[in-house]
DNA sequence: TGATTTAATAGTAATAGTTACTGATAGCGA
DNA sequence: TCGCTATCAGTAACTATTACTATTAAATCA
């Protein structure tokens, strides 16, 4: 894997973004660096990185996926009104298969679904 | 909720499948009952069914979504190269928030990634 | 039962996220 | 420094899903 400068701002700003950005926020970020970075080339690095083991891709159906610097594994939940997503611990730690599972696991995402604290102290107001 | 052909015809193709179907498969299947049955008459059913609490979508990232006859929260597993879900066991059941969570639950994804054994079996050969 | 209301439909167009393609550029080994 | 080729920018294409619109048909009610 060649060590290019785009590469690496991508890299950069994952590892210092907290708040689990899209592909899209990433490409927001990286243009003020460097206006001329293309979408294509935000995608492609996200899913090599993700690949080489640098950042972790979490997976979120109905809505773009978001990119992680905490590699191991962990839950996330993402609330439906404002769309963030956040870590959040779970009572039995990681969840595993259960004995007679007999293929090869290679990824595990839990993802909770709902209303944040604050989306929902705003909605009782 | 109206009670329509197509939703009926929808709902019984789900809980007739043990596959976990997505909404192409869910259409093809029900074209052959119904050949003028339209891709958005499907999503729509889906949708709703689920909605009340029917039938159960799973969300697959990076994967169409997939419909489920089995109404309570159980884990999946799906597997990379022949792409079938199945249902799997968890050594803890299901996951829950630890305490300090405090927003508000809607909704619990738990998705294991790999290859199944019988293509671990198929990629040795 | 037949008229009326309106949710739901078929068919099509549009959207969003992501990937693929192409000629140009630049990282890196020789 | 030269040459190879991975990577780039820019753009087009693709896939899953939703939105739109005129038409149809459930359900309500006279």
């Amino acid at each position: 894997m060649r060590n290019t400068l785009q590469r690496e701002l991508v890299y950069d700003i994952v590892m210092n973004s907290s708040d689990h950005p899209s592909a899209d926020v990433v490409y927001e970020r990286a243009r003020r660096m460097m206006p001329r970075i293309s979408m294509g080339t935000v995608y492609r690095n996200l899913k090599q990185l993700a690949e080489a083991g640098r950042i972790r891709e979490i997976r979120i159906s109905d809505d773009s996926n978001r990119y992680d610097k905490t590699l191991h594994t962990h839950a996330h939940f993402r609330c439906r009104v404002c769309g963030r997503v956040t870590d959040i611990e779970t009572e039995c730690g990681a969840a595993v298969p259960a004995n007679g599972f007999s293929g090869k696991l290679e990824s595990t995402d839990i993802l909770f679904g709902g209303v944040c604290a604050d989306c929902a102290a705003r909605e009782e107001a």
